[in-house]
DNA sequence: ATAAGTTAGATGACACGTCAACCTTCAGGT
DNA sequence: ACCTGAAGGTTGACGTGTCATCTAACTTAT
């Protein structure tokens, strides 16, 4: 393989803007979000994801698959939220391997009170900065680029 | 405060997508840069911008701010980094304080080796995939959110 | 010159994520 | 029924990042 391709400067403005604004939005997020609600954006993560599913529930292995965690990192992170009892373990009816997360009393306040705020922080700080057209390119970006990442490999022929 | 601003349905497709589409990039290129190079995204990054930098050396400070690490971050993992001979410390001259962040020829060898691959990664999942004009106002969206974050806060009058 | 405040950097304790090993239960074939 | 393999989940060790704290060295004002 001779010299590769390296990125072309509009390329490379958009490459390191990219990794740019995903560090200080990251930072941002995670510091509004733990002074207005104590939580990090795992525990955010978890909670939303369980305020959504119905009967606030999921099990343990669909919900790691839904906001792409590993198994371990999953199980590892609800041992701790038990502990603080926003969310609690159950058995699974059909599959006795398996295990339902589901969210507390404590844990669907916590989620609710947390919501707005972040909200107001994601809307402050990255999406009411941007144009309408912007907001569908952001879309279509992330769409070509996560089908591409989540399609199994066809091999090159 | 009356019901928060939640997000449109456009709007919320472009943040739920950049969320995904930065999980699923960061997974990739952490794993495409440890099987190709044995580096992690952390080694890369002082690497990179360490290469970029004439006699290719830095305070650790500044290397600090410029990549955005906390500067207890950068001194434990240069401390690591030095532990694996890729770079290494130097007094400051200037400042009896301050401490410079140099390549070693090992560290030279390792981003040398690492760069092209990595960018054949970035390409492949990232960039490639997207048109021209999305290239374009990915640079300018991340222009106008980094400017935003960057900016001293102005009081709201 | 000296005291007070600031800055560069290091360090140790702790929280989190990864990895590999492990146990249990389920599914398919024989 | 039995064996084999795969899937759900847990666990412990280890690497990494954060936070608070510390030391040393620089700056400024008196």
């Amino acid at each position: 393989m001779s010299e590769p391709r390296w990125l072309t400067e509009p390329e490379d403005r958009a490459w390191r803007g990219y990794r740019r604004m995903r560090a200080l939005l990251d930072l941002q997020f995670t510091r509004d979000l733990a002074r207005d609600s104590g939580l990090s954006e795992a525990d955010y993560d978890v909670l939303s994801t369980l305020s959504e599913t119905e009967g606030h529930r999921q099990q343990l292995n669909d919900l790691a698959a839904q906001i792409l965690w590993s198994k371990s990192r999953l199980s590892h992170h609800i041992t701790r939220m038990e502990n603080r009892g926003l969310v609690a373990r159950e058995d699974a009816p059909a599959d006795r391997r398996g295990c339902f997360v589901v969210l507390t009393d404590a844990g669907l306040r916590a989620i609710v009170e947390a919501a707005p705020p972040h909200v107001e922080s994601v809307r402050r700080h990255f999406i009411d900065l941007l144009t309408d057209d912007q907001i569908d390119t952001l879309a279509a970006i992330a769409q070509t680029v996560v089908t591409n990442l989540t399609e199994p490999d066809r091999p090159t022929p």
